[in-house]
RNA sequence: CGGGGCGUAGCUCAGCUUGGUAGAGCGCUGUGUUCGGGACGCAGAGGCCGCAGGUUCAAAUCCUGUCGCCCCGACCA
């Protein structure tokens, strides 16, 4: 049965409230389709609600197609999982943790690894279960620092995981076949769901290599920075892009005697530049300082030197350093151990066997440099690194230890340049290795009788992101409202009698009947409301097809129909009551 | 978590500086005229001014606390 407007429930609104800030949510909200109940929190209203579905579908039938199977796993999950696993810690405050009346711990699942990795220790045993992919589409918490822009970053959202189980990565039944299949159906799904997308590289973990790859929707509204080459060869996110070589000069002469500068009150870049400005009168731009972070790996002070208006990667810092366990000194920790944090230079590593340096090739140059004077309150001018560290006796090795930024020198070494957008991520996959298997001591049996932790890979979509993304897109909105795309609009066809009375009506029941009989969702707009508030509410919500019924075609035994997107002419077409649905049918396929 | 801002009608907001019995537009109800791109008139309904204290003869307005929400930043599968 076609659904009438009169009986559903489609709360369109003239204004959106102040908090939406982006296209997508404002229009969202707009159009009736969600209701936020808190923050971070939405209601799927009716037509949200058959957007989402049919998204949700694409994507079953697309995991169906790629051999996954679906099941549903618990969304109230003890800790206890998430403790053997380190996650507890890893995932910090975004985990959802509630409290049962026994006064145990569980966490609101944000995602499913632990719970699916003790699943297969219970039922899969040997090599002959394997390989064995499974997914489902649930809802899923996180506690997100800063919910925002409607469904796009949200606490409460939907989300399809799958998670394979292997024996081997390469060959038959290898988690590479499987990985490649799920990067494929990604590809079909989004195809399917309207929604342009590029892949790019993301940070591959222990197993290195091409082992994840981010589903990125182009966006201004996007919260991840993606950097491609103009070459069209390579993609990857900030957190992983790699950079080109670049040239250095660690023999550069110095520019005039190292020289202490007070610097009160200002232990951070613009702090030093604002400082020269305002009480030096000199001008001192952020690239001609050098930034020294201390970073610790056990006993080992990491230290990485980036220029003053670059960005320190953590994880390209713990590859030049070839360790697994850096992060950011403790702030306390690293002033008892002689740095006065703030006001670091590269300098400090001079006669100290506790410190490797690390320089960005972009820090290792020759010219001019001011930096910390590893002294509270106190910087360098004329720093020089062939005086005031190599010849000074410490060692330092020149790495890529920086985020990407626009215009940097492609790592294919052809003469690309990188070009940095944003993207709202929409997917993603990545391999996993044995780190679940191994810290759940899950173990299967293989040919030769022996136990071995199987290999997993993991694939996640955002299904309420498909919607705020199909939105977004280019040609997802105009300033009417949403244009959606027809595979997952709430519904096809949206027939407007300009009154629903006499034959407009019964026009407007049979054509209903006859869409639905060939698989067309239709909407039939039986307010008695104005024709212009029939006709704005039409473009708010955005269905592909809108047929029209007024008296003048109605009696040359014609129909108006306008395509939303505007292709069949800003005023549509004039179409032949009995040819309406036949050509429905063949734009629609 | 740091910085900034906002909570007044379903929505968007004014009123607060300078305390004195609550306002507009949209939406809603009734009614009449209208009826192909968010009509117009008339008559109405609707608010414990987030919550709790305090100051005062008197608090939406001033003070304190608290809760909620938003923006910028930091953070992040």
């Amino acid at each position: 049965m076609a659904t009438k407007w009169s009986n559903t429930l489609i709360p369109t609104a003239r204004q959106a409230p102040a908090d939406a800030v982006v296209p997508s949510h404002q229009l969202m909200i707009r159009a009736g389709l969600i209701h936020k109940l808190g923050s971070g929190v939405y209601t799927y209203l009716p037509l949200g609600l058959r957007a989402l579905q049919k998204a949700m579908q694409i994507v079953r039938e697309e995991m169906d197609k790629a051999g996954a199977v679906e099941v549903l796993m618990p969304t109230l999950q003890p800790i206890e999982l998430w403790e053997q696993t380190q996650r507890r810690e890893a995932y910090g405050d975004n985990l959802f943790v509630v409290k049962d009346r026994h006064g145990r711990e569980q966490a609101l699942g944000p995602t499913h690894e632990e719970i699916i990795t003790d699943l297969c220790g219970t039922f899969i045993e040997s090599y002959r279960d394997l390989p064995k992919t499974l997914y489902q589409i649930q809802t899923k918490f996180r506690d997100e620092f800063r919910p925002r822009f409607g469904v796009l970053r949200s606490r409460e959202f939907q989300m399809k995981d799958a998670y394979s189980f292997h024996l081997n990565l390469d060959g038959e039944g290898g988690l590479s076949e499987t990985y490649d299949k799920q990067y494929a159906a990604y590809c079909r799904i989004f195809e399917r769901c309207g929604v342009p997308y590029e892949v790019v590289e993301a940070e591959a973990g222990p197993i290195g290599g091409n082992a994840s790859h981010e589903f990125m929707v182009p966006s201004p509204t996007g919260e991840d920075f993606i950097l491609k080459s103009d070459k069209g060869n390579y993609a990857a996110n900030v957190e992983k892009c790699e950079i080109g070589d670049r040239p250095r000069n660690l023999e550069g002469d110095p520019t005039g005697d190292l020289e202490s500068v007070n610097t009160p009150g200002c232990p951070g870049i613009e702090d030093v530049c604002a400082f020269f400005k305002k009480q030096l009168k000199t001008k001192l731009k952020t690239q001609n300082m050098l930034k020294t972070l201390v970073c610790k790996s056990g006993d080992t002070w990491v230290i990485g030197v980036i220029r003053g208006d670059h960005e320190l990667n953590e994880a390209k810092l713990r590859k030049a350093a070839g360790v697994s366990d850096l992060e950011m000194a403790d702030e306390k920790e690293a002033r008892d151990a002689g740095f006065a944090i703030g006001f670091v230079g590269p300098q400090v590593a001079v006669g100290r066997n506790d410190v490797k340096l690390f320089v960005d090739p972009d820090a290792a140059q020759g010219g001019f440099w001011v930096t910390g004077a590893n002294e509270v309150d106190h910087h360098v001018k004329h720093f020089n690194w062939k005086r005031d560290v190599v010849d000074a006796g410490a060692q330092v090795t020149v790495a890529d230890i920086r985020n990407a930024v626009d215009g940097d020198p492609s790592p294919k070494n052809d003469g690309g340049v990188l070009q940095m957008t944003k993207g709202i991520e929409i997917g993603h996959v990545f391999k996993l290795g044995d780190k679940y298997t191994k810290a759940l001591k899950i173990e299967v049996v293989n040919e030769a009788n022996e136990r071995v932790n199987p290999i997993m890979g993991c694939y996640g979509i955002g299904v309420n992101r498909i919607l705020a993304s199909a939105i977004e897109r280019d040609g997802g909105n105009d300033e009417n409202g949403i244009i959606w795309p027809a595979s997952i609009a709430p519904y096809h066809v949206l027939i407007t009698p300009i009154k629903y009375a006499g034959q407009a009506a019964e026009v407007a029941d049979k054509l209903a009947v006859e869409l639905e009989a060939k698989g067309i969702d239709v909407l039939i707009d039986d307010r008695d409301e104005r024709p212009g508030v029939k006709f704005k509410d039409a473009d708010l919500i955005g269905i592909p097809y809108r047929i029209t019924l007024g008296d003048k075609a109605l009696a040359e035994q014609s129909v108006e129909l306008k395509a939303r997107d505007g292709s069949n002419g800003p005023k549509g077409e004039l179409v032949k009551m009995d040819a309406v649905v036949d050509q429905l049918v063949a734009a629609l396929k």
